[in-house]
DNA sequence: TATGAATGAGGCTTCATTCAT
DNA sequence: TATGAATGAAGCCTCATTCAT
């Protein structure tokens, strides 16, 4: 099937590229994990930077989907807080790629994604939208303040990446996914009103 | 005086890192910005990876002188985040490169910086350090809760961090120094008692 | 065929390295000379040092059958002799640049060659064995005198090595193999008992 | 004295050719080991390719002179041959950056070399007809038999010469000069009557 | 679909040489 | 004479992309 490779290419692509970069990802190491020829290679994908730009999507929808699965349920929006971070670092644990993608290709090569709308920031759209959902949720539920949606989001995501950040850099003893009450709670504490 | 120009091709160097990355930002184009030929930048740094490297010591410096002068003054620690914010987000006006390299430059290419210490991260250690007196004042005022450094130090740089990838990708209304207040207060409300 | 292919390449830097030098070899040039694109060239052969290197263990390989040859004969060392001398220039004649390379490339750009074993000194070891059963033989036979291998080899090998100098600057007015018999009695007179 | 300077230079280039090759010998090499500036090399040299004109009459001259000195004594041809293997090696135990250089340097870059008459083997002429000297001698003298003039000098010189290499190779257990008389003898029986 | 040889532009870096001081 | 910053051409090598098979 010919979605089925696509995928398989696309996964691979993410995964050298949040562990190399863009740059230090060549199409012949791409090719060659895949045990592929370089040629069949653009017979799925016309270029490299559309792969990056494929890579983007699917990485965006996966946190998309793990935020609107959260989003769904019938819990409070603390406990959505603390779920999303426990989901966030099992998604570190299992496929840290999807993550570090945005770290080491998204937020480094601007350029390769600016060129649709703003600045390809739409390419997160459906992940950003659900964020605010969950903010707009825990306002309706007199649990958030009302505030900024950008500040809220930005210590929302900010504190998970930075964690992230740190978790790459090995700087921790211990795996984020151990202080995931912590870290919900942290952030907690400055969207609750 | 050769100091001065050496500091010049930092200054340049790491304006266009910034804008482009690092791998985007070819010899060449620091040349014809400084208007000097391709081998004299070798007269004056011995490689485009020790230029990215300069850089971040540059960058890290300022961050950290600016976070020192604050934390020397005796005010709340309260004020302090406050101050820092403004000042940081002064920083971004003036010179968002500096910022903006952490995020574009030292955050996506691990690989470049890492050989001393740990992978890199020692770089910026002087920036850590001076977040952690601040912190560690905090607690001793018994204006600031106890908890685990990197947790707090994700809240409040993570914080920072995502505001200014947002300004970045111009997708702010406002100024991030115009909300000065409001994220000092979200960072705040996190580590507070 | 890629094997074809590649030994053309040999072939041609042999001779080029052998007429210009190693470092007046551009790796441009060879590719120009074989009508291929200056990146194709890297796809049979990862770096010019290594080139050098696999141009070095063919040529050295040719001298050593050839002398393998020889000695695998029923003669007398000292026809042993003639003959290679008349072997070896004949190789000049029509493959000058195999000698030379010793000349001009080997003998010249020891940093080259030297990470394995001797100096580089191995990949000749080869023809250097030979050298050595050539001799014990004629020892074993009464024919040549007990002497240091490493004078016997100097006599041997520097004698050609010289005429070959001489005759690559054109300061001979015969070719060196109208010469064979002279220089074969002469290294004999040297070797014999 | 700018003479005396001059001759600094040149003896520090020979050195380093001798050591690092033409090539891997740069103007800001010699100039640093010389401390002077890299501008001041050329007030005293027009060009890099003249200085190693320059070294190569430096060093044919010393040959040269080695030469005639033991010529213009009253010995047998037989006790010249010694004396100047003897002398040859002294130079290279002591110097060995003259005898380097016609390995390294001249060799294998011929066309530095050739421009002026015989392929740059003009340069050479005064130790050439120096050793053809010894050579009438030795006929005239009936210690040495009558034989072309280049098989005699590549006899004497190739040998000298695949010793040196061997050295320098680090493949001789013992000091060439320790094998003086071994040397000479089997040179002497090659050219004697 | 699949292969992988081939292309060629472009990046980093070096260095002989010049020149303003 | 002396300095060393500056120039710019040229070399090695990489790699996205194409194309004949």
């Amino acid at each position: 099937m010919k979605e089925r490779k696509k995928e398989s290419i696309l996964m691979t692509s993410l995964r050298l590229f949040s562990k190399n970069g863009f740059h230090d990802t060549t199409i012949p190491l791409i090719a060659k994990e895949m045990k592929m020829s370089v040629g069949n290679i653009y017979n799925y994908f016309p270029s490299k930077n559309n792969l990056a730009k494929c890579a983007i999507k699917f990485a965006s929808s996966i946190l998309a989907s793990t935020l609107r699965k959260i989003n769904d349920k019938d819990i409070s929006t603390k406990e959505k807080i603390y779920e999303f971070v426990v989901a966030y670092y099992n998604i570190i644990e299992i496929s840290p790629e999807i993550i570090e993608y945005f770290l080491r290709v998204y937020l480094s090569n601007r350029s390769l994604f600016s060129q649709e709308g703003d600045g390809g920031f739409e390419l997160a759209r459906a992940f950003i939208d659900e964020v605010e959902r969950l903010f707009e949720d825990g306002v309706k539920k007199r649990e958030f303040r009302e505030q900024k949606f950008f500040v809220a989001f930005s210590v929302f995501i900010g504190t998970l990446g930075g964690m992230t950040f740190l978790h790459g850099e090995r700087v921790l003893k211990n795996r984020p996914i151990n202080c995931a009450k912590e870290i919900a709670d942290a952030i907690y504490r400055s969207l609750k009103v």
